[in-house]
DNA sequence: AATGCGTCCAACCGCCCCCTA
DNA sequence: ATAGGGGGCGGTTGGACGCAT
């Protein structure tokens, strides 16, 4: 027994979405907002999926959405935020604006694969392609293990443990996403505390998230201000500067 | 003009995670 | 505590298009 599907598939189209589809639901968008996708086709009069629907908004239709060619700087954005999130494409959307995960995933198969490869470089482990597997770390990109092994390096200020990923030199900054979270000035009004480096790349009651160590610290010493000096990645430097994590 | 091939990208599929009852 | 539903995500597919022969 399978989950049930999403939808009532006979009666459902499928296929390339025409202009009056698009307007149906562009018009019960601005209208509703986006609420229940399950229940959306119905109420919008559209024999589509939900998730369809959903696809459509996200990938095509939002008011939002950047359309045309990738810049060269969104080029190597992409690249760098692939080298340190692997294919999480909705992770590496989020830091730009107006690029959906779709769009990104399709742009690194047709271009960016072929450009690193160019480059002799290896797109999935972005490791050059001679090099040899016997050197190669066991991961093939780098994972959040990873990210927070390197953090921990950093908080223990110890230079001399050896470097992961040796050919990659990544002089990257990552800073707060662009939309989705709010936080910034409200936060720092408030008082709330700013989300740590998983929280702020979105991932959710991550084991590796900090801010609820902190905030359970701060709550039980009965401190409840702000921990500042913290930046959004939870290190008590104003920004990670991936130079320090280098891979070089 | 017809055909074959490669590229691009919108859309689908199925799995996973999270929320809620 | 847990099962079910909904949404989100990454991988994959297939049709449209352009170019070469």
């Amino acid at each position: 027994m399978g989950r049930s599907p999403c939808c009532e598939k006979s009666h459902t189209n499928k296929g390339a979405w025409t202009k009056e589809e698009d307007d149906r639901l562009i018009a019960y968008i601005r209208a509703h907002g986006e609420g229940c996708w399950r229940s959306l086709p119905k109420a919008a009069g559209l024999l589509r999926c939900g998730k369809s629907c959903r696809l459509r908004w996200i990938n095509y239709l939002r008011p939002d959405l950047k359309r045309g060619n990738f810049t060269e700087e969104e080029d190597e954005l992409v690249i760098k935020l692939h080298s340190l999130l692997g294919n999480k494409w909705s992770l590496i959307a989020g830091r730009l604006p107006g690029r959906t995960d779709n769009e990104i995933k399709n742009y690194w198969n047709t271009h960016i694969r072929r450009k690193l490869l160019n480059r002799g470089i290896d797109p999935a482990t972005h490791r050059p392609l001679n090099d040899s597997p016997v050197h190669q770390d066991v991961s093939s990109t780098i994972s959040f293990n990873g990210v927070k092994q390197e953090k921990n390096e950093i908080i223990d200020n110890n230079p001399s443990k050896e470097e992961r990923c040796p050919d990659l030199n990544l002089d990257l900054r990552i800073s707060p996403p662009y939309h989705r979270t709010q936080q910034p000035a409200d936060s720092f009004k408030t008082g709330a505390k700013p989300l740590c480096f998983f929280c702020s790349l979105g991932v959710k009651n991550s084991k590796e998230c900090t801010c609820t160590i902190d905030t359970a610290a701060a709550s039980s010493s009965g401190n409840n201000t702000n921990n500042s000096g913290y930046d959004f990645l939870g290190l008590k430097t104003g920004f990670l500067d991936f130079r320090s994590l280098e891979m070089k």
